[in-house]
DNA sequence: GCGTAACCCTACGCACGAGTAGGTATGCTC
DNA sequence: GAGCATACCTACTCGTGCGTAGGGTTACGC
């Protein structure tokens, strides 16, 4: 008897978007921990034993989404980091590209990004996707300062760029939790911040986006 | 027959901080789920049921380490902060303050906070607790625009107020992983890049702690 | 039209760890 | 030195949820 399928048969590669997608839903609403595959499983519309199947064990999971969503923000920013620019035009065009992303992804990006901070084994995993952004930061500030024929200590770079790139997810943690915010205004006054610093804020000097 | 006890019997008090230290300590190398309640009783030199006698359960202990860590730290800020003194001062002493509580627990608080911004049932309680930092914070920033007769939007007050305590977290989760690095000279550079922002490192100009 | 590979399911085993029941010893008070 | 509160233990129960065994059905190549 072959009456209609309850459910469709679908190739892997579009079921396995379809896990991720719920994965990546599930793992931010309910934390890493409180996340149970089940509940994966059933928001995706299919049975465990095929999550298994194709995306392994809970944690290989949670590392897939974090991949998948990681390399969709670098792809993001890449698309706006054109080298040759001024620095200050390519950070706020990086910053701009940031939280457009997060602004779009509000509660996929920025709540996954928040829980792989606590577990041990994702924070491996974070720890070098922020490494290759503070990377990006630090090259950028050190090219403005060679092109001024200065120069500071790699470690003092470092830290600098730490800073920068820490303020920016305390940010998007920001936006994330404020579901009206414009992201376009919360990257204009990160860049107060960052470019101008507390001082100038003080002091009634603000920086205001080029108009295009 | 009363040969020496195996363990002294020691009044609550005591066994209760003996209780949070291995907890803190359990939980920051851990994490929240990962620890089990045996391991830290196990730690404390103590049998499990004590532990919930004294201070319950697993989700009450994490709150209590919680709270005992960040009234410590509050407390190790609120003695740095004149608050009849020039912007720049209080914001330098209570950055030095505050990295330097990070670097004496180094493993204990700065570990401990990263854990309770993923679980759900802490991120409340740390948000508390940020909330009333932002605010400090944001009040020296107003407190200092008025004096100068100008004024912001209180939104764009809480954001760069907002920017300036994830940069400084960020900095303290950095000092947490660099066990060799000096907490003087981190809130030196938090300062540098807080204050001046981007463009005055980059023009040479740097802000240099005052000489007491 | 028939084999075979890919898709998909309903169950279950099993370990792990939170929290508890019920009992023992020790010091303190009067 | 009897009574009582407090400190402390061993040894359980029991839920929860990861991961899997084993089997069914549809499409696709040949």
């Amino acid at each position: 008897m072959s009456s209609v399928p309850a459910f469709k048969r679908l190739p892997r590669a579009v079921r396995e978007q379809q896990m991720l997608d719920a994965a990546v839903k599930v793992f931010s609403r309910r934390g890493f921990h409180a996340a149970s595959m089940d509940e994966i499983a059933e928001d995706a519309g299919i049975s465990k034993p095929m999550v298994y199947a194709y995306l392994g064990t809970k944690e290989e999971l949670f590392v897939a989404c974090l991949h998948r969503e990681g390399t969709r923000m670098m792809q993001a920013i890449a698309g706006a980091a054109a080298p040759d620019l001024p620095a200050d035009e390519r950070l706020w065009r990086g910053l701009r590209a940031f939280f457009g992303f997060v602004g779009a992804y509000r509660d996929g990006w920025a709540v996954l990004y928040r829980q792989a901070r606590g577990e041990q084994p994702f924070a491996g995993e974070l720890a070098t996707m922020r490494a290759r952004l503070v990377e990006v930061v630090a090259g950028m500030l050190d090219h403005a300062l060679r092109a001024e024929g200065r120069e500071i200590a790699a470690v003092d770079l470092e830290v600098v760029a730490y800073a920068l790139v820490g303020a920016t997810e305390s940010l998007a943690d920001w936006l994330a939790d404020h579901p009206d915010a414009d992201p376009e205004k919360t990257a204009t006054r990160m860049m107060n911040v960052a470019w101008l610093g507390a001082a100038q804020l003080l002091h009634g000097v603000t920086w205001r986006p080029p108009v295009d």
